[in-house]
DNA sequence: GTGAAAGCGCTAACAA
DNA sequence: TTGTTAGCGCTTTCAC
């Protein structure tokens, strides 16, 4: 790479007069800055990025840690993350934490030595189950802001974006019920996750104020073969009539195995369940689908914390942002 | 973030007696070394990784080039270079293409002024159909290296790791035939790509060696609704009893649309494609996958880039490297 | 209108 | 054993 002592050496003038060439400064003459422009094009120069960062102690960099990188949601996150940021001339670091804390910790630890500005996360399933949050809070007090989306530590003074998780299922059921459906099951593989508590919780308030049946929940650990775990389900739950699924898989899984049993999907049984377009596709019927506007996540996350850093010295007060799901409607609900 | 400065004052000693104590160097005495590490600990010192990038003029930084990060065999080879670069000290910055020509030159321009020492990436569809690699070429030629991997620009001298498509789907298309089936159609929804073209010519080649039909191939395009091409593909297509899938989806969709058809899979048809473990679930039966080990690409793209990096002076020859596919039986081939 | 010099945080050759 | 100094590439204040 060319520098600014090379042109100048090539063109007989000072370091600084280069500098101040390239960057259109008043103070100097009109032909310099010309003859300037013409070298540095010419050798395609190009102002070294390490080297502005540490004069101007900033990176515009942004650290980002996802727990898991093959979950749909998740990578469609980081898309909207990384194209805002783009935008706003940012670069993202990503890490993934692979849902282990520890990895998580190590992340956050690796690049809080000047290689980002901030961050923005996901909390690793097993720092949720195991709740800390202390690397969280050092991390932020260091003076590295912090954006949380969708999986959010609620004991740490951050920004945070999250779904309106339990609204999402609570009205999802209601819409089910009013289908005339009268045993609805909740299916979830991510109970441990906060996000899969909330969008239990509001399935069972559903159920509970809204119908006679009692609640009904399949949860399905990673570890379990997914398909056999809801299609023995469904032949013990023969009334079932009703499916609300929490992640991606299950809904999927849940109309395929109804087919495979005889049923009609949707007479016999309505499946409803969080997922993105692309999955929804891999049902036949295709899945009716709570979507999460996960690109509209990854955005907002960039702008929030984008802002914060360009505005640090404002202190401006912590928020919480709620991007609604909508429910789309497909064939495998009436 | 506390500086050596900082440190050197307080201990009074001069910053180079604190540099070399946190190194270990021999020169300094033992207690002094003892009193700087206990002080460095205290305040949390880290050295800034910036200074250090601008000093050793290298940044320890890979930058990655996506063309898709929803892509499910994208992600997880960023997943398999997350790992090993994170294992090998690197960090990674993402940049996702979005399957285009601009935005790949974009970033790899932005990422050559010194933030990454160079790139691993998988070329964008429109690069490929429109064959453009000057870009690639001119980023080589400035001293960064690039690992190319899965789709690549064959006429460009760097390190390159690929799947054994056109093996593949020669393989797999003769273990059909081994089932003594007379009608195998293959689908992609990947034809403007160089894997997808290679998948095909595996396809025909073995049809064209080992059997009497004529090659039968249906091309989705990304904008078809790919559940009702498949649809009526069978449909007019009734004696096809065997397909190859060329994508991650189209063998989903194709046994869920068998099945909607009232065929038996795989009695009467047939599945066998391109997919993940976790995609294969999707379907029941069970897809029978040709597993092309992402994870292990993106290992071993990191690891040749991080070799060529460390060892850039031995100005060793490129190479490609072959990463074999496996194929999983599963429940929906015989 | 142009240049010299300091400084961002760090390492390392050299001096003491 | 410890300190001084130069320098990585850049911006910016202050002199000329």
């Amino acid at each position: 790479m060319v520098t600014l002592k090379q042109l100048a050496k090539e063109l007989n003038v000072s370091i600084s007069t280069v500098s101040k060439a390239l960057n259109n400064s008043e103070e100097i003459g009109e032909d310099t800055i010309k003859r300037v422009k013409e070298l540095a094009a010419l050798y395609n120069y190009k102002p070294n990025k390490v080297a502005l960062s540490l004069k101007q102690n900033k990176t515009k960099t942004i650290g980002v840690i996802i727990p898991n990188i093959l979950n749909h949601f998740l990578a469609k996150v980081l898309f909207g993350i990384e194209r805002e940021a783009t935008n706003l001339g940012y670069n993202i670091i990503t890490c993934i934490s692979n849902e282990s804390l520890d990895k998580e910790k190590q992340s956050l630890l690796l690049l809080a030595n000047g290689s980002v500005d901030g961050f923005i996360l996901s909390v690793a399933e097993e720092t949720q189950v195991k709740n800390e949050v202390e690397h969280f809070k050092r991390t932020i007090s260091q003076g590295l802001p912090i954006v949380m989306f969708d999986r959010v530590a609620h004991d740490v003074m951050c920004d945070k974006v999250i779904v309106d998780d339990f609204d999402a299922t609570y009205n999802a059921t209601k819409s089910l019920l009013e289908e005339q459906r009268k045993n609805i099951a909740f299916m979830t593989n991510i109970n441990n996750l906060s996000v899969g508590k909330l969008r239990e919780r509001g399935y069972t308030k559903a159920i509970l104020e809204h119908s006679k049946q009692d609640p009904l929940v399949l949860k399905v650990k990673k570890k379990d073969d997914h398909q056999k775990k809801i299609k023995s389900f469904l032949k013990k739950n023969k009334t079932v009539d009703g499916v609300i699924a929490a992640d991606s898989t299950s809904g999927i899984i849940a109309i395929n195995t109804a087919i495979n049993l005889g049923l009609k999907v949707p007479k016999d049984i309505s499946v409803m369940g969080f997922a993105s377009k692309s999955d929804s596709n891999h049902a036949l019927p295709r899945l009716t689908t709570i979507r999460q506007h996960a690109k509209a996540i990854g955005a907002s996350a960039a702008q929030i914390l984008i802002h914060r850093l360009e505005h640090m010295h404002l202190n401006e007060e912590v928020k919480t942002k709620i991007v609604k799901t909508s429910l789309v409607k497909s064939k495998s609900t009436l």
